[in-house]
RNA sequence: UACCCCGUGGUGUAAUUGGCAACACAGCUGGUUUUGGUCCAGCCAUUCUAGGUUCAAGUCCUAGCGGGGUAGCCA
């Protein structure tokens, strides 16, 4: 049970406990429990999102917490949907997160334990071998407002339930063709408790226990005995278990074993994002995003490629809390707080995006000067590098305007501006081309305003961001936007779907130039570009290519004004 | 329509468990700044409604309203 990083801001402890902490503050004092055992129990069919991360921070939190363990368990089975690739995957987020678990364990470790109960509850006249098939089921169950009816097999004997039991099991009878079920209520006002599935006949290949089985155990009758054999003491679930947990005591209850308690909290949900695990496969299916690590995606894989850092997104996860009502979450929370970590860490270089040739007239011919950069402004120890300065330069052509409005502090004709790092320039004149556009901009620069030994009482109220053309390194930036246009993409009219709001501008490519410095600079690197924002150095640079992500934007109030028509 | 859960600023989460509704994010104002970033200051609430108990109710009681979950041999 380890946090390997180091902690942040973020992090730090919240002024009050949440409600499972208060429940557990309880039960500690009541004498309920010793000690805090958790665990994290993933179904292996799907790969992490950003809703698992609060459930493993939560998991892994509280065992932390308290002074306790934490497992890893994989809920794995049904055979039919799980595979061995997430169970890596899942790992390797986990592990990523910055947790390390107690111990693994699989659900399919538990298979003959679980069939052992499976004759006890028979033999204590607690389940019966069902002959009904699927759609039988469904019909006898009965529905949300009127009771079930109790199946023509109910009243088997247990020495007749256990060996029809033991055929299901040595694969006398077909897939489907016969359930184990609990006797509980067919007439509870709870579903779950209509002498609910404990196993089904399934022929499928198992990841880890292959064919030795043909019948595989439900949900409810694998994870609280689950939960139970590793010594559990809170089973804590999402909100749509709540319905289940009578379903889970009374196992427990019935099996007479060591009885976790189960606490459900509100699932994670965000905007401009969809979260249920079915439409993120479909949106890799269905070649939407490059895969499950495309970083558009919410999964752990997708924000890790996106350049999010474990510590920024633990930090979310404290930040938005834990409690029972159903939520959702701005995802600029998520965006504010991997911002907020970087804004700390992340050394500053120069990027143009958009360039326009820059040239100083004044500036002695063929003269390169190295100047001094902060790494960080935030950190003095990062120390400073060196930045080739010229007579010929890049600039954004975002920050040129030839008439400009009254507000816009950046460089115009007849105006005045500092080069970041650099020297204070003024504009005299431009360049067009045939059709009238600036393909340059023509300026002097001022001698006495070098940065950092300025002494000419000049100010100006614009910087910019430059870089000088020799030197520049072009990198390919893959400018990310989010996946989604519309806050709730899972709200759709009539014959649409969610994939009718996919955002068609959410990636967009794009070749900028940068200072040498980046040319160092290797994959999961991460940097703020000054004035734009947070990228990472992606896995597919090369020697030739140096390929980045943009994490997120820094915040544009500008933009914001220019957008609201505030800008004159 | 049955059962279960939940309702506190725009969004989330608190409130010493009956004692001045707080914090964060967003938004708006302004300040600082060699990043229009960061940082700093200020502003932003009939605690879903109606009754009741109490010196005192976000918290307790009653009724209503609103939202979510549940009818897989999925998890």
């Amino acid at each position: 049970m380890t946090d390997t990083s180091t902690s942040n801001a973020n992090e730090s402890p919240r002024p009050s406990k949440h409600f499972i902490e208060q429940a557990i503050d309880a039960d500690l004092a009541a004498g309920k429990i010793k000690g805090v055992h958790t665990r994290f129990p993933p179904e292996p069919n799907g790969y992490l999102h950003i809703g698992h991360a609060k459930s493993i921070c939560l998991n892994f939190g509280l065992a932390q917490a308290y002074g306790g363990t934490c497992n890893l368990r994989f809920d794995d089975t049904n055979p039919s949907k799980e595979e061995t690739e997430y169970v890596e995957s899942i790992q390797d987020d986990v592990r990523w997160l910055g947790f390390q678990w107690d111990s693994l364990h699989y659900a399919s470790d538990y298979f003959d334990q679980l069939y052992q109960w499976a004759e006890k509850l028979v033999l204590d006249g607690l389940a019966y071998v069902c002959d009904l098939d699927a759609e039988q089921t469904r019909a006898y169950r009965g529905t949300l407002t009127e009771p079930g009816k109790n199946s023509p097999h109910r009243d088997r004997s247990p020495q007749e339930n256990l060996e029809l039991l033991r055929q299901m099991k040595t694969g006398e009878f077909p897939d489907g063709s016969h359930t184990l079920r609990a006797k509980i209520d067919m007439a509870s006002p709870n579903l779950n408790l209509r002498d609910p599935v404990m196993y089904r006949i399934m022929r499928a290949h198992h990841h880890r226990t292959g064919d030795a089985w043909c019948i595989y155990p439900m949900y409810d009758w694998a994870h609280g005995q689950s939960d139970s054999i590793e010594g559990i003491t809170y089973s804590i679930c999402t909100l749509e278990f709540e319905n289940h947990r009578p379903l889970y005591d009374w196992y427990c209850q019935s099996l007479e074993i060591h009885h976790p308690r189960q606490i459900e909290f509100a699932r994670l949900n965000m905007t401009y994002t969809v979260m249920s695990k079915r439409k993120l496969l479909q949106l890799v299916k269905e070649n939407h995003v490059n895969g499950w690590d495309d970083p558009r995606m919410p999964t752990i894989s997708g924000l890790r490629r996106r350049g999010y850092t474990p510590e920024s997104i633990r930090g979310f996860v404290t930040d938005v809390g834990v409690a029972k009502f159903n939520s959702t979450i701005d995802v600029v929370r998520l965006e504010n707080a991997v911002r907020e970590h970087l804004n700390r860490v992340a050394e500053r270089r120069m990027v143009v995006m958009d360039p326009i040739k820059l040239t100083i007239t004044n500036w002695p011919a063929g003269e390169v000067e190295m100047v001094d950069a902060i790494n960080n402004p935030e950190d003095e120890s990062a120390g400073v590098r060196q930045i080739p300065f010229s007579g010929s330069l890049l600039i954004s052509q975002d920050d040129f305007q030839e008439d400009a409005p009254r507000k816009f502090f950046r460089l115009k004709k007849g105006g005045a501006v500092r080069l970041r790092s650099g020297y204070i320039i003024d504009c005299h004149d431009v360049v067009k081309d045939d059709d009238g556009n600036v393909i340059e901009i023509l300026c002097t620069y001022d001698p006495e305003t070098k940065s950092g030994q300025d002494n000419s009482g000049r100010k100006v109220k614009g910087t910019i961001h430059w870089v000088s053309a020799q030197q520049a390194v072009p990198v390919t930036v893959r400018n990310y936007d989010r996946l989604f246009a519309v806050e709730n993409p899972d709200r759709v009219e009539e014959g649409k779907t969610f994939l009718d709001h996919l955002n068609p501008d959410s990636l967009s490519v794009t070749q900028a130039f940068a200072e040498p410095e980046i040319k160092s600079a290797t994959a999961g690197d991460r940097f703020q570009f000054e004035r734009l924002g947070y990228y990472v150095v992606d896995a597919d640079s090369s020697e030739s290519e140096l390929v980045v992500n943009r994490i997120v934007p820094l915040r544009d109030s500008w933009g914001k004004m220019v957008a609201k028509g505030k800008a004159n």
